[in-house]
Formats: structure tokens, C-alpha cells, sequence
DNA sequence: ATTATCTATAGATCTATAGATAATGC
DNA sequence: ATTATCTATAGATCTATAGATAATGC
């Protein structure tokens, strides 16, 4: 009910405001965020611009909610993982072939808004991401015991990275399929974390089984 | 010469194009490319807004510029590489350092114009971040002339995008000392590569001499 | 005369708000 | 009466251009 649409709502089964995040997805990610205006995304959901704000109480609403969207699920799937009696090495493969996969497929490259520098503004956002970060460190830490407190910091934070890099080899056009990429990717981060090549097999063995659980 | 400045000319030594270069390399960095006006570049460098078209042809011209000679001479060094005797592994290592380091350091976050969504668009900038991607597969294939040609696609763009994942790495606060995260992202880009740890060591010794001439 | 700079501004945005409107539900 | 939508617009930008101005160099 209320005021019929000036444009005949799409056939694409989305609420309204749905439609609003999928239009500002797409348009963020693609052309980022001060370069979108509330205008392009209005007529991409089908609605004229003023109506945006029933819905959201400013553009940067609309950001902050796509962000903590991305990442809020990683976050709750990294946790249940720090719990599981799983050896650490494919419990860590797990986590990093779940989150690529999540940052390699799905319809536009929603990975892309971390590397917005808007996203800096959001506070919660990047308090989200930096407990998922601290996940990565836990689980590595239990990984390589024995390496020195500081090269195990530098080493998570590169671990944590090779993951979100497939944010930019997305956004290459020759990127390779994304269920190689997100193996690939789960491959090279423990490589970084210190897991000998032979040992890999094994690891990922494991590690496929416990991603498909979570 | 010209008519005098209604602000005195900083005492930085640059030329007053320099000058605009360097505040928009800070202010596209830190805000993004949109999100800065051309009134904040022409403040930050001391002249009036219009004065930058003395300089540049329009905002666009600005941003091709940063882009194109922030990527241009690491393309050279890396060809200079390819022609090297040394050892693969150790040529490979010192282009990936060589390249983290210049990314992880100098005053602002320069690498970070190229997580704009912007960059995009500028072709020539894009054609040369391509063919120096294509310089780290060439010596990939030297690394691990074993491996078959899909897999080693997908190493490469992996070991690609370790070194450039030190801009996301920079980017949070906590990051290492730049000489302590350039060299540990070396060594990841190479273990990713395929080399064992036992190999490392000696790989590094002759990469750092290599690093330090080219 | 040349040049680097300035002031002023046209024209095109863009976000958010005010308030009208056309449905449904009670 | 409620609600989802609409139209209209205020006020604040923002980029690029037009053209004046105040130096120096010849």
C-alpha cells in the first residue's frame, strides 16, 4: 500500500529497501562512494530519490549497513571455528577459504567497500573487522607456537591479507574461477603462516571438510 | 614571476605543480578521489582553486598523473630484474620487496590510489600495473618452471597481490615498521611462490644485494 | 609582452527536507 | 488514519571558464 510507484516495482522478490542495499552495492563498489549519488541508486531500485529516506536516514546509513553486513557473518563463522576441536592448521585453511569465497563470489565485488576510504569513517564497521583480524591471529598462534611474538604478529596480518587480496584480484578480469581462487587463496595464506608444502594436503584435506560444515 | 600569491608560497621547495601533485596524493589517498574538491587540493597547496588549471588540464589529469609515475618506475626496475643473471628466486624476491617497500613507506599512502574505484577508468595506468603484474609471472615461471600453467596463473596473481595487500596492511593503524614489513612480505610472496622455508634464507641474502642495487 | 596568479561566476550537480498524494485498512 | 510513495525545492556544493591583475623581462 501507499502512494503507487511512478515505475512498476521490479520482479526481483526484494523489499523495497533491499532493493535499495543491492542498488548501492553494486554502484558502490563499482564507482565507490562519493561518486554514486542518491539519485542512481533510487532509479536503479525503482523508486525516485526522495523516497530513499523513508527508509534509511541518510546515504551514509545505507554504507554502514552494507559494511557490517559483509562482515559481521565472517565474524560469527571465525568464532564458532576458534571453538572447534579441530587441529589449528585446517581450522585457520577453513576460515581463509570461507572468507575468500565469500570475497571471490556473489553477484558485485562487496569486498571492494573495505577498500573504500569512506569506509575508514565507520566505526563499528572497522571494529567488526578488527576482532575477525584478531581471530586470524588466534588461530595462527596456535599454528606456529614457536615462532617469536613479533614475527607472528607480522605474520597474521599478512595471512589475514592474502585473504582480502582476492578483493583486488577480483577486480582483475583475468581472476581465475572462483572456487580455484578461494582454494588457492586458503593454499597460499597458510604457506604464509609457516605450513610446509607437505604438510598442505593434509591440512586442506581436513580443512575443506570443517569449511563446508560452518 | 606572475601576479602574487594572495598566500605566501610554502617553503617546501617544490614547484607549485609539485605542490598540487603532493596535496592531491595526500587528500585522494586519504579521502578518496570523489570525496576531495579541487578547492582542498589548491588550499593545501597554497594557490586559489582556479590556479590549478594553470597546471592541469582538469581534476581527472591530476589522478593520471599520481597514478601513472606512482607504478611507472617499478615497472623499469622490474624489467631491469628480468634481464639480471642472479637466481630466480632471489630476483623475484628483491622485485617483491623492492615494491612493498615502496609502498609501505614515503610520507602518505601513494599505493592507496589504486584501491580507488576510479583508477579504473585511466587505461594507460592500468596497461602499465598490467604488464608489471606480467614481469612477477615471468619470473614466477623461473621460480617454478615445475608447476602447470593453471596453477602457476594463479600463484602469480597470489604473489602479485601479497605485495600489494601491504597498502591494506598500511592502512590499519597497528601496522610493522615499513623495513621489517617490506622484507616479511617478501618472504610470504615467495612462500606463496612455492619456496621452501629451508630455501628462504639464502634466497633473501641474495635478494637484499640485488634490492639494494637496482 | 608574457606569465602566474587572482576574482567572479555560470551551470550543473547533490543531499536532505517539506509537504502533497493516492493507495489500503479500520 | 496510516503509509509508501511522489513532486518540488532550498541550500550547499563543485568543476571549469572568462577575464582581470600585478609582477618580470625585453
Amino acid at each position: 500500500m501507499g502512494r503507487p510507484r511512478a515505475v512498476a516495482r521490479p520482479a526481483s522478490g526484494l523489499s523495497p529497501r533491499e532493493e535499495v542495499l543491492a542498488a548501492a552495492a553494486e554502484l558502490f563498489t563499482a564507482q565507490g562512494y562519493s561518486a554514486t549519488s542518491t539519485r542512481e541508486i533510487a532509479e536503479r531500485a525503482g523508486i525516485r530519490q526522495a523516497s530513499i529516506y523513508h527508509y534509511f536516514k541518510g546515504k551514509e546509513d545505507i554504507l554502514a549497513e552494507l559494511l557490517e553486513s559483509t562482515v559481521r557473518p565472517s565474524l560469527e563463522a571465525a568464532r564458532a571455528l576458534l571453538g572447534s576441536p579441530a587441529p589449528a592448521a585446517s581450522r585457520l585453511w577453513a576460515l581463509c577459504h570461507r572468507d575468500a569465497r565469500l570475497l571471490c563470489s556473489g553477484p558485485h565485488n562487496l569486498g571492494a567497500l573495505y577498500l573504500l576510504p569512506e569506509a575508514d569513517r565507520f566505526g563499528v564497521f572497522q571494529e567488526l573487522r578488527s576482532a575477525l583480524r584478531d581471530c586470524y591471529a588466534d588461530l595462527l598462534t596456535a599454528v606456529a607456537p614457536g615462532l617469536p611474538q613479533a614475527e607472528r604478529a607480522v605474520r597474521a596480518q599478512l595471512v589475514f591479507s592474502v585473504v582480502e587480496s582476492v578483493i583486488l584480484i577480483r577486480r582483475d578480469a583475468s581472476a581465475p574461477v572462483p572456487g580455484t581462487l578461494a582454494e588457492a587463496t586458503a593454499d597460499a595464506a597458510l604457506r604464509v603462516g609457516g605450513v610446509a608444502d607437505g604438510e598442505l594436503p593434509a591440512v586442506r584435506d581436513l580443512g575443506r571438510t570443517l569449511a563446508a560444515d560452518g
